[in-house]
Order: structure tokens, then C-alpha cells, then sequence
DNA sequence: CGGAAGTTTGAGGCGCATCAAGTGTGGTGG
DNA sequence: CCACCACACTTGATGCGCCTCAAACTTCCG
């Protein structure tokens, strides 16, 4: 991950000399791209309305372009821009005191980076390309006056960092009370909508990371997540080959649970295992079965 | 938890003919303080600096108070305000669709509530009262036209989000990586300096929350926290009174740590343990030891 | 072609959940 | 006022889910 392999840099970047938020960091060279968009380019590209009244003089956007292994911006590097991710995957992470990982996000295609920056005025996180990449540049001070001009945009603003905080507090809560096969099943899943998303199937993909990288997102080993994911393959509910993921069975793969973690509710569970264990046990092997299900508590009433 | 002891509600709300977003929902009645905020004093109470130029003739912020079990706002509910602290200690918790109770924070004086809400309008939590509160209404169509007019507000509001972000990661990470004592260790001297910043005792402080509450914030079974409790205590670490904490060896708690987690970076971990594990072991119990903390590590080079 | 990195699979062990029983405690009603 | 009950907490016994360690295999890239 962090051997970046950096490419000879060849000349000096040129845009240097404008008043721009300046190019250069120590994360690595960057292919200056000669892509510019509108704002109403970038509105269009994160499903927000364009700011009535918006003239052609506002700002341009410049694009940036990553090849993988290299870093969008690094953990305490100064906070001057906004990232928009145009193409391409990436990974956000978390190095703590001692050097470890902890994989945060995996963006892609219109997904904004750089706005846990805010608060400090430093880069929280690091962000590093797991393809090649192309990035639009958002100077915060830019934004910062388009948002006085345009409530509209100010506004989407907030609301992007709202979702933002929102699945975070999804990641938390699934983080503490999901079984390592509901973590991986979930995740696929996920990883599938998103793809949809964005015009790709969400049946058959390419995973753009690693099982270490999976693993330190779902805080599980890498050993886990290869060994829950052979699981699915012999259970018929995805097929493995190396990266490339095909699900076969989206539904169970999301009816895939564990049991409430404690006495924090309702008191069925005891009811429901005992009334349905070898019924269900009899069905899938392990406890790899979509217990607990929506429509195993249905089947029930 | 979900047992609130609701009171006798004696009469209706008199406030609901008023304009003002409505006080009125099923969360539990709520006793309507006569207190109202300026502007000056809410953003004294945020620490942030009151914007230049503020008139008198501002918005006045309405002080609600609530009783302990009763909610703030409930999940699904219509957004219209955010929440400021003024007093008290409460809980937001996010219930998921099998009613398992996961608690995300334990806000108190001066923090913000409501803001996952901006995203789809609707409260993705719910904040409940683990004791007395005074909580500052503050309508968002009030916010947002004074966001206008003051542009300090605006960045305040960013900054004030962009913190919560990072507080969230923070919490990914730690869900992720550390050992059931390494957590409740932090959860300990964090919310000792959080007692801290707001002036009262930092090393000797009440817990407003169960056990079980503690647990579910940190992922962990209600026992796993008593007996983590009680171990520190008899290491002498801290003392346990039911909900009557003392800390007694902070730097100790806060190097509480676990091993990392695999091997995501540097190999030393074996020589350490090696090299210090008789020693280590030999100064405390079980493996409740601050091993692998900055001191080790720097007393081996 | 060789080495590094990623992946799979197995064996074993430990941390924490689970289940269970008993003790304290605060609130409520007799 | 005390008795009672619901709830919070403690502590022990047991088991299993996932981590850890290890070895072999595959893929990729210089």
C-alpha cells in the first residue's frame, strides 16, 4: 500500500506560479490533466442542482489525475481543497499511533473527499488511489464564496456532510454487532448497489482492494474475509475468482444476520432458534444461514 | 432503556397554537422552560465567536427542559430544529430494524444534536435524557437564514460538522482495533476530560449511563464491562462504585492498548513481546499491561 | 525467471459472548 | 414504614467465533 511507486518526474509543474492552491506535496507526482469543468459540470456530477442565475464566468474546476498506489492527500497535510473523485476507485485511511490502518471509505465515481479537514484545518485522513484516478480539484475558498452566492450550493454542502456522518454511524453500528459473514455479505452488497449505481452491474464486479484492505474496513483479519468468502462460494451465494465477485443470491446475502447481540429487546430469539434450529440447520450448513431474517420473524406470526 | 417511566401527562401543551415549529410529538410531554437564549449567549455556549454586527433584534432560542427517560426526538421524525446542550446528560442511540438499541454518543454540555438529520429531513437517531435536561431549540430555518447574514455562523456550523466526522472515525477505528480493556480504558479518560472541560472533576465523576448503554456505545456485552471495571479496580487503576467512578492512574489507562491487530505494518511486535514479556508480565496480571505503548516502544531503541 | 505481494487453507488457542445465578438498589404501593 | 418488584450490577462456568500462526499456492511485475 504504502510503496508507492513513483513515477520520474519529469518536469516541474508550471501551474505553480498561480495564485492557485498550489500542486506540489510530498504525495507524489501528478499527471497535471488538461480537463477544466463548470460548475454546472460538477453540479450535474454529484446530482445537485445547478445554482440558478450561475454565469459562465464562475470559477473553472481543474482536474487531477492519479495513478494507483499514489496519495490524494496525506494526514496533516494543510487543508486547501475539496476532492471529487470524476473516475476511478479509492481508499480513505486512518494511521494510527503505531502505524496501522484502519481503511475508513472506499470512494468512487462522484463521491466528494476531504471534508474531515475542515475542522482542523488538517487532513484527518489520507486518501490513496486504488486505480488510476481522475480527481476535480474544489479550493476551499472557492467553494467558500460560491456558497455566499449560491444558498443552494451551501446547503447541498450540508447535506452531503449529513449522509456522510449518517453512514459513518451505519458503519458503527454494524461494526459492533454484525458477524464477520453479515460484515462481508453486507459489504458486497453494498459494493454492488454502489456499482449499479453508477451504470456498472451490480451482480458481477471487480473488488479494487485487497482481502487485508477489506478486512481492516470491516475490522475483521484478512484470513476471515477469504475464508467467509470461499464460504459463500461453496454455499452458491456468490462466485469467487480472485477479485472478481459475481453474486448469485443478493437476497440472502442480505437477509444474512447474526442474533441480537444481547437481551436488548425482544425476547424471541430463544423461540425462534428453537422452533426453527434443525429446520433451518437442515437447509444451510454451519450457521451460515440467513437467520433471524425479516421473513424467518413473518414466517413466525 | 425503553422502559421510560413516562409521567402522568396532566394537561396538553398550551404552546402548540403557536407558529413556532410545534412542540407537540409523541416523544413524551416536556415541561416549556421560560429561559430564552440570545444568539451572543448560544454561541458563548459553543465557543465560537458571536458574529460581528449581531443586533439585539435576533432570533431569541427557546430553553426546552426534559426529564430523564424522555426523548428529544425520536427516529423518523420531521427535522425542524437543532439541539443544543445547555445542561444535563443525554444519549443518541440509532435502533435497527430488529429493535437492538445501538448507542452512538452521550452528548452534554454544549455539544449539537439533530444534525444527521439535514440529510433526508428525517431524525436518523434518537436523543433520549439519561438525566435532567435544558436543551436550546434552535429552528433550522432560523439557522440557515442567519448562516446567510453571517457568514462566521455558516463556517462555525462546517467546522462544527466536519469535528463530529472525525470524532465518528475515531470511533470506527477504535470499534476496530482495540481489546474490550484498551476501550473502556478510553471510554474512561475521555469522558473524564470531557467532565474536565466543562469544570468539574476529571479524575472523580459520575456515570450517567448503564452498563449495558456503556456496552453497546463500545461495542462489548453489558459483563465484559463489569468485569473490566472491576479488574481495573482491583489493579488499582480506578475505583468502581456502582456509578461512581475515581481515576486513580490516568497514564496507565490511557496507555491501555492491545497488540496490533495483524500485520499490517511494522513486524516488531514479536521482538517486543520477547523481549519484555517476562518483565511485562511480571509487573501486572493477566494481560491488562500498557504493552506496545509510545514508552515501550521508545524503551527499546 | 525470481521475488514480492496477495490469497487460500489448516490447526490451535484465546478473548469475549453467552448463559446462569445471586446480590444490591431504587421506586411503588400496601 | 416495610414489602415487593423491576432493574442494574456482579461474578462464575462454558463455549464458540474469530484471531493468530504457519505453509503452500497464485498472480503480478521488474
Amino acid at each position: 500500500m504504502s510503496a508507492i511507486s513513483t513515477p520520474a518526474r519529469t518536469t516541474d509543474l508550471p501551474a505553480a506560479a498561480l495564485n492557485f492552491p498550489v500542486l506540489s506535496n510530498d504525495a507524489g507526482w501528478r499527471c497535471q490533466g488538461s480537463l477544466w469543468s463548470t460548475l454546472h459540470e460538477v453540479c450535474e456530477l454529484l446530482h445537485i442542482p445547478t445554482p440558478t442565475n450561475s454565469h459562465n464566468e464562475d470559477a473553472l474546476f481543474q482536474h487531477v489525475r492519479y495513478k494507483a498506489g499514489q496519495r490524494i492527500h496525506t494526514i496533516g497535510q494543510q487543508f486547501e481543497n475539496l476532492y471529487i473523485v470524476n473516475s476511478g476507485f479509492l481508499k480513505t485511511v486512518l494511521i494510527d499511533e503505531y502505524g496501522n490502518e484502519q481503511v475508513l471509505s472506499f470512494p468512487m465515481k462522484a463521491d466528494l473527499l476531504g471534508i474531515d479537514a475542515i475542522y482542523t484545518q488538517r487532513h484527518a485522513s489520507e486518501a490513496v488511489a486504488l486505480s488510476d484516478c481522475d480527481v476535480i480539484l474544489i479550493p476551499y475558498k472557492t467553494f467558500s464564496a460560491l456558497g455566499r452566492t449560491y444558498a443552494e450550493l451551501e446547503q447541498a454542502m450540508f447535506s452531503a456532510m449529513s449522509r456522510e456522518l449518517v453512514r459513518e454511524q451505519a458503519m458503527i453500528s454494524m461494526l459492533s454487532s454484525l458477524s464477520a459473514e453479515a460484515k462481508v455479505a453486507r459489504f458486497l452488497t453494498n459494493l454492488g448497489e454502489r456499482f449499479g449505481q453508477l451504470g456498472y452491474s451490480n451482480k458481477v464486479f471487480n473488488l479494487r482492494m485487497t482481502r487485508h484492505e477489506i478486512g481492516s474496513y470491516l475490522g475483521l483479519t484478512l484470513e476471515t474475509v477469504s475464508r467467509t468468502l470461499s464460504a459463500f462460494n461453496e454455499l452458491g451465494l456468490i462466485t469467487v475468482d480472485q477479485r472478481q465477485i459475481g453474486i448469485i443470491d443478493p437476497v440472502s446475502l442480505k437477509a444474512l444476520r447474526r442474533l441480537p447481540p444481547s437481551k436488548s429487546r425482544i425476547k424471541v430469539s430463544k423461540i425462534v432458534s428453537e422452533k426453527m434450529s434443525e429446520k433451518v440447520s437442515a437447509l444451510v450448513s454451519k450457521n451460515l444461514l440467513p437467520q433471524w431474517s425479516p421473513e424467518l420473524a413473518g414466517a413466525l406470526n
